[in-house]
DNA sequence: AGAATAGTGTCTGTCAGACACTATAGA
DNA sequence: TCTATAGTGTCTGACAGACACTATTCT
């Protein structure tokens, strides 16, 4: 193992990362668990993570990515670093720091990919207090939710929780959901149109009344900010 | 080493946490730099920042607050986790993972203190591009700048920079140093009244004019946030 | 036609920007 | 009194909330 000169003096922590991967599923904001098969809190359900490999992964992103991959078949269009956690007391193996990510996509990317893997499963928010999540995973979890909920009130963050093409009515019922509040139409339909991310798709879909618009992310967006939050 | 059974497969990375101390000197905002005595980038400015120490550690804020403490002799009254940052090039020893913090302090709070320790120094944000940082802490830098220049926009992160006890001008000339624009007395008296962040302390002070209302923050406040941004 | 959903027009409220105004200190 | 800085009053503009209105689809 390398350690420096500087280093060697010290232990050094275990150094894991995490993500936390939120879909919208039965209009309930969900996490993606796996289901610990090894000690500590075997058979547990725990965020999907694991250790950085210095030899296929350039950085800790890709770390995450590789492990969201590995662990649950999942390539979300979203990933974002959340914070780190640390301390002696979140794994009884010893200090420990983790990297926290958080990530979207959209539960109908998935549903089929899921599948193939084993032990991997959504829980809506709301389930999680009975759940036990291992190591320190439920706080992470409520962080990443906080600031999901907190780039939600002044971005489009939550069209990475639906499919590529999307109407405006199911963007509206994203965000609802992810912030726990409703929005009126004509704010987003403002902020659709102000923000110049999507381009509207030359189709139309059913929806019960009027057809719906379709609308899609542009070629090589980035999230952009507004300078005002939906009120809280 | 302590390592666990899952992890054994892998080197692990090498783990650091490294901090942006700002603060206001001369109406510029600057960085703390150290001057590393040691290879790799020997001579060369760096952040403060080192390895975590498990022993006494209770966690990374508290290893950035020490590294702090210890090499530049500062013990600012905010500080908060930036993000991480990882790669097999940002050091020449192999594979690392730095946890880059950034921190707020009063300057008239340090310069006494920055005498006792060597090799430490302010320097400007601007004069930073002819320095040649160490590592990637030019780039962490940007980020941490970036950063608290967002943050000042929508909360009173700048009061961090002043002493403990200041006036209306000193918060205005601190906020419009950090987002690099200048905003209106007016809008900053509304937030002032409106965070009730602050209380109005018993005497002022003398400032060419009349005399100036000193304000401080109250007890146990926390640093809030507007739902609307100064503009950029 | 009636129900349901999509989308528009437009008024209000809030708060930042602008800027003139008053207040009070020292020279 | 003059100048400089502190602090107020108040209008404007931008944008979110509210909600009624029109448009279009299906049954």
């Amino acid at each position: 193992m390398q350690v420096s000169q500087t280093s060697s003096l010290f232990k050094q922590p275990l150094f894991s990362v995490d993500a936390v991967l939120f879909s919208i599923v039965d209009n309930q904001l969900s996490v993606l668990l796996v289901d610990r098969a090894i000690v500590p809190y075997k058979g547990c359900w725990a965020l999907p993570g694991g250790y950085v490999n210095v030899d296929i992964d350039s950085c800790t992103d890709s770390t995450a990515r590789r492990k969201l991959k590995e662990k649950t078949g999942v390539e979300p269009p979203y990933l974002e670093q959340l914070q780190s956690f640390s301390g002696v007391d979140r794994d009884p193996r010893g200090y420990s720091v983790t990297l926290a990510y958080y990530a979207l996509v959209g539960y109908q990317l998935v549903s089929s990919n899921i599948d193939t893997v084993e032990d991997a499963q959504w829980w809506s928010i709301d389930s999680l207090v009975e759940l036990n999540l291992a190591f320190d995973h439920q706080f992470i979890i409520e962080k990443a939710l906080y600031r999901v909920q907190q780039k939600s009130l002044y971005s489009m963050l939550p069209v990475y929780c639906l499919a590529k093409q999307f109407t405006i009515a199911q963007l509206k019922m994203a965000i609802e959901v992810i912030i726990g509040k409703s929005i009126q139409r004509k704010s987003l339909i403002r902020r659709i149109e102000a923000s110049d991310m999507f381009e509207i798709v030359d189709e139309k879909i059913a929806s019960g009344g009027r057809l719906a618009q379709l609308y899609q992310l542009r070629n090589g967006v980035d999230l952009i900010s507004f300078e005002r939050n939906f009120s809280r």
